[in-house]
DNA sequence: TCTGGGGTCCTAGGACCC
DNA sequence: TCTGGGGTCCTAGGACCC
């Protein structure tokens, strides 16, 4: 029979700095920046669950986890520690398990084959006591037939848990629970939901048409999840990424044009740092702005090639800014930016020689096009 | 006192081609 | 001259996830 592992982190970045640091065991952590050091529009990016029972959880504005948890121990993020160590993870259920999904920094989904549910249960406190001894980190494990299900338990796993829930089980194990449970609905989706008079995933069985005719093809997927029919293979994996972006949310919003472009100018060098790093080109270049009332506005243009270093990055964006700043939206200069931020698309590995092996047209950087 | 930073996927209209 | 579909690419926006 086949399942699904689905192997989720607690409060990972928590975990990440609580080793080697037992003294931070068993205390409420939060990682974040830390409002004693001054002001800032920082959000809580992981809380450990005795700082979760204060009320404190991510994307909390810091200052409110302050007030609410006071003998909070505070550390700064370090992203490059939790993608190594996720990197560690992965490696060891690789060792054991052959094939693995990372479906998330701190998730990994494992397809494996056992006689019955009890086998399946027994693999999942293997893994769950080998990354415990072997890592050191605390994690839940839900299974199930198909991948989406698996990860719904391991919601309710949490913390270091695990919740086996049987094929002939599943729609009964869903029935009852709210549809914001589902991954992919939000608060915007469960509001959609709740003027149909749909509260729980079970409601969704009744309501085939109008779930297609309010939210399409995702209307379709939950509804069939509803019925236990989600499909069991998990979409191709390893495609390569998809987009890089890097973005800066200024302290008080600004609508200062020279600000805005040395800003852009800045974030532009800082990705086509990492995206060199990384030997990845890319072809189309994206500048979007998150105004005051955060709203988001935004441009985007294509290259007729692949494109390396910063340059093109940088002209690129300024112009797009410059459409952006012009523009109905930025309402003549008035509107202040929050946020400002720029990304890019269609990425190729392997640079110049892998555009030229494409066997597109690649012409010879600045030969204009279009 | 609101609300970071890095991503993914979907939809929809228009251009353009067959 | 008018009227069609189907398919793909580009662009803007939205919802959602960790």
């Amino acid at each position: 029979m086949r399942w699904t592992l689905y192997v989720d982190l607690d409060a990972f970045y928590v975990s990440c700095e609580r080793r080697g640091h037992p003294e931070l065991e068993g205390r409420p952590v939060i990682v974040g920046p830390d409002p004693k050091n001054g002001p800032t529009r920082g959000v809580v990016l992981s809380a450990s669950y005795e700082a979760r029972s204060t009320g404190v959880h991510s994307a909390m504005p810091v200052e409110r986890a302050a007030r609410l948890c006071p003998e909070a121990t505070w550390i700064p993020p370090d992203f490059a520690k939790y993608e190594r160590t996720s990197q560690e993870v992965r490696h060891l259920l690789e060792e054991r398990f052959g094939r693995v999904l990372p479906r998330s920094i701190d998730e990994f989904a494992l397809p494996v084959e056992t006689p019955d549910a009890a086998a399946a249960r027994a693999l999942a406190e293997e893994v769950r006591a080998m990354v415990r001894s072997e890592l050191g980190l605390p994690s839940s494990v839900g299974v199930a037939a198909s991948p989406t299900v698996a990860k719904i338990a391991t919601d309710r796993a949490k913390p270091g848990g695990v919740l086996v829930v049987p094929p002939e089980g599943t729609v009964d194990f869903l029935a009852p629970l709210p549809v914001g449970d589902i991954p992919g609905v939000g608060p915007k989706t469960e509001a959609l939901l709740a003027g149909l008079g749909i509260h729980r995933i079970g409601e969704l069985r009744s309501a085939p048409q109008r779930l297609r005719r309010e939210l399409g093809r995702f209307g379709e997927e939950i509804y069939r999840l509803a019925r236990g029919e989600e499909p069991t293979d998990m979409g191709s994996p390893e495609a390569g990424p998809r987009s890089r972006s890097a973005e800066h949310t200024f302290e008080r919003d600004v609508s200062d044009p020279d600000a805005l472009r040395e800003a852009l100018e800045r974030l532009s060098d800082g990705l086509a740092e990492s995206l060199g790093q990384e030997e990845l080109a890319y072809r189309t270049v994206t500048v979007s702005v998150r105004w005051d009332d955060f709203k988001q506005s935004q441009r985007s243009r294509s290259m007729p090639s692949q494109q390396e270093g910063a340059d093109p990055i940088r002209g690129l964006a300024l112009r797009l800014l410059q459409e952006l700043l012009r523009s109905p939206a930025a309402d003549g200069g008035r509107r202040k930016v929050r946020t400002i931020s720029v990304g890019v698309q269609h990425l190729a590995h392997g640079g110049a020689r892998q555009a030229k092996l494409d066997g597109f047209a690649a012409p010879e950087p600045g030969s204009a096009v279009k």
